[in-house]
DNA sequence: GGTACGATTGTCT
DNA sequence: GACAATCGTACCT
């Protein structure tokens, strides 16, 4: 069973720690003018908004965070160090800032053009590196700050997302998130990272400092 | 109006 | 294994 637009927007009203596990296999398309982008979700995190020390909704909605607490189905791109771009799924009711951190993921199509947007960027440049870390990711996807509120469920958007329900992962891991700290520093108590066994694109671990 | 800091990555030792 | 890059946001005065 294939949910997309309507359908996947209704799934996409379950908490975040629900879903993630489930979101392990979607695949997510971007639509660019140097070419279309595609990729199979291999890692994920999920994130409780104001439940969540982690989060960047724990305190409240804010300009910067403000898309999550609106509809689900919707992109949250934030600038991070202000090198970087990382991706969140907006899910869970209206107003609960529910999302799901995108991690890593399989370029299954358009890899070359992915390749051609990593150039001058480090040395990793083999495939399953090309979307291995949130940043990668956004790059891979040449997904940006004029991203963030973008519609994944709309019918021609320029980012798309297909969810594939029971043929997901074969078997997926957990562990605690990476780089969390703060109020939430203690990454073991919120193990709500996860991802599909014996992937080579699954990021490598790093404790918060 | 000023300052501290971050859901990371690549490079250097 | 350690650290610099780099800028918007959040929080304080």
């Amino acid at each position: 069973m294939k949910l997309r637009g309507a359908a996947l927007r209704s799934w996409l009203q379950a908490p975040a720690l629900e879903l993630a596990p489930q979101l392990l296999g979607a695949v997510l398309t971007t639509h660019r003018p140097d070419g279309r982008v595609t990729l199979r979700i291999t890692e994920v995190e999920a994130y409780e908004g104001a439940l969540d020390p982690g989060s960047h909704a724990y305190r409240g909605p804010t300009l910067r965070n403000g898309v999550m607490f609106g509809e689900p189905g919707h992109l949250y791109v934030y600038r991070h160090l202000g090198l970087h771009h990382c991706a969140n799924l907006v899910c869970g009711p209206v107003g609960r800032a529910s999302a799901v951190l995108l991690r890593a993921g399989q370029v299954i199509g358009g890899a070359d053009i992915a390749r051609t947007r990593r150039t001058g960027a480090g040395v990793c440049r083999t495939d399953p590196d090309l979307a291995r870390g949130p940043a990668r990711l956004t790059v891979a996807l040449a997904l940006a700050a004029a991203d963030d509120g973008v519609d994944v469920c709309g019918p021609r958007g320029s980012v798309t997302l297909a969810v594939s329900l029971g043929s997901a992962a074969n078997e997926v891991s957990s562990g605690p998130r990476v780089g969390v700290s703060g109020a939430g520093g203690d990454a073991d108590a919120f193990p709500w990272r996860f991802w599909s066994s014996g992937e080579p694109t699954v990021s490598a671990y790093r404790r918060a400092p």
